[in-house]
DNA sequence: CGGGTTAAAGTCAATACGACCTTTAAGGGG
DNA sequence: CCCCTTAAAGGTCGTATTGACTTTAACCCG
């Protein structure tokens, strides 16, 4: 902060954590990068990948470590966002731990690297993890929610859903990625007019791609745009709430 | 956080602090709270107001806290949503200390009250903040930079622009929020048209604000939409980048 | 070459939006 | 008391965007 009321409330220490949500889409499904703990507390239970800040360390560069960390690829080719902070003072059983959570997307990586420590990694669906029985560790159901909220938010206003495509791709994998984070189908002839005539969202590489049957589609990587203007809005969002 | 590479790294011990940017609208002009600040390091210099996040306490708490705190007013009247962690080693220069900065909305507040401290407390014009040469302490520049950004972007999508709006309030008085947060005019006849139809944004009170000239004005109350959609999109909201 | 399959392009009505104009309801001055 | 000013409220119209749907294109297979 910046001030502690004149200098005269001492601070009460606490450790900082950053946490990450890692997702991915793996065939038909939103997956969640998870670690299978293997210490006290939670001891078994699955938990969002994430370590403490280094001293000298800032947020983000925290934040790309661990993911290098836990991915096992170096994190420059993820789209990586702050999430929020989770500050509850009872979440870790340990003691006040504050922790920043970040968003991760990515193309559908290799395999879970287990991360340079002994910790096992694996890929999880969302679907069944937010609205489901399975229960995380710490808070980390809440912050998965609101990951995965902010995703879904992010497809809306930005050309971030190119970073879950492996270059080259198609419309058809770009229309994929929205139907799966959204869970609702879309119409492909009127997907198809609208991000490919959005500004920057895509290039033309050229290329074509064949498949088992039907028409070739062309192929795309991902343009120099950043937001997406008009929106691309889930269908039935509603009007108000 | 959750993990800490096995239970094996020690934590690098910091302060928690919230800090808060608190926005209304006075006169013509977009002003955040400000506080001279009465101790090193950056004595005399103008800062966000904020403190530290005392033990029991969670983010939210503290946050609300402090903003009754600085602002006299019991906090409950303002809308108040986190912003983002901020936590650069080098941010404060007595050691490791990552911020929750927390983004207020609220209607012209009646003065800043010096808050329960000594601290002097003020309202200063965004404006000259942001493009200027007033430089605040710590990182508080890009803090108040982030803040207004997502503050632009809230206006767009949702109906906190009631929140700086003292109730009843008329379309005018709700309109005047959005040019100044935008610095730009609108079209009275439109923006009329997009909220008076978004179902939940606005709730006719019945009654009529007579000025000293032209046509009476409706008399409003905010509605129980919290999203707006479609959202109100500034004019020249670039095509894409 | 004809059928199956998917990509790509086109059609059309409904809607939303920006620019602009008209009407309404007050107060004030002559 | 009528007219002028002022600002709210409401209407018009051309354009752009969207959603639902149809049509054409390109390739594989047998």
């Amino acid at each position: 902060m910046s001030e502690n009321s004149g200098g005269r409330r001492p601070a009460d220490p606490a450790a900082v954590t950053v946490d990450l949500v890692i997702f991915t889409i793996r065939g038909d499904e939103l997956c969640v990068l998870l670690i299978e703990r293997g210490n006290a507390p939670y001891r078994g239970r699955l938990a969002l990948p994430g370590g403490y800040v280094r001293p000298g360390e800032n947020l983000d560069e925290a934040a790309r470590r661990e993911l290098a960390e836990e991915t096992g690829l170096d994190g420059r080719r993820l789209h990586l966002e702050q999430l929020r902070a989770y500050g509850d003072p009872d979440r870790d059983p340990r003691g006040r731990v504050v922790t920043v959570a970040y968003l991760a997307l990515g193309p559908d990586l290799p395999v879970p690297v287990a991360g340079s420590d002994a910790r096992a990694a694996r890929w999880e669906a969302v679907g069944p993890l937010v609205s489901g029985t399975t229960s995380l560790a710490f808070d980390h159901a809440d912050i998965l929610r609101d990951a995965l909220e902010r995703a879904r938010a992010r497809l809306e206003y930005t050309t971030v859903a190119a970073a879950f495509c492996m270059e080259p791709f198609t419309v058809a994998d770009l229309r994929k990625v929205y139907e799966v984070v959204w869970g609702a189908p879309l119409d492909p002839s009127n997907f198809r007019r609208k991000v490919t005539r959005a500004e920057g969202f895509l290039e033309p590489t050229g290329g074509r791609r064949v498949l088992e049957a039907g028409r070739p589609a062309a192929l795309y990587r991902r343009g120099p745009a950043k937001a997406l203007s008009p929106p691309l809005l889930r269908s039935g969002d509603q009007v108000s709430r």
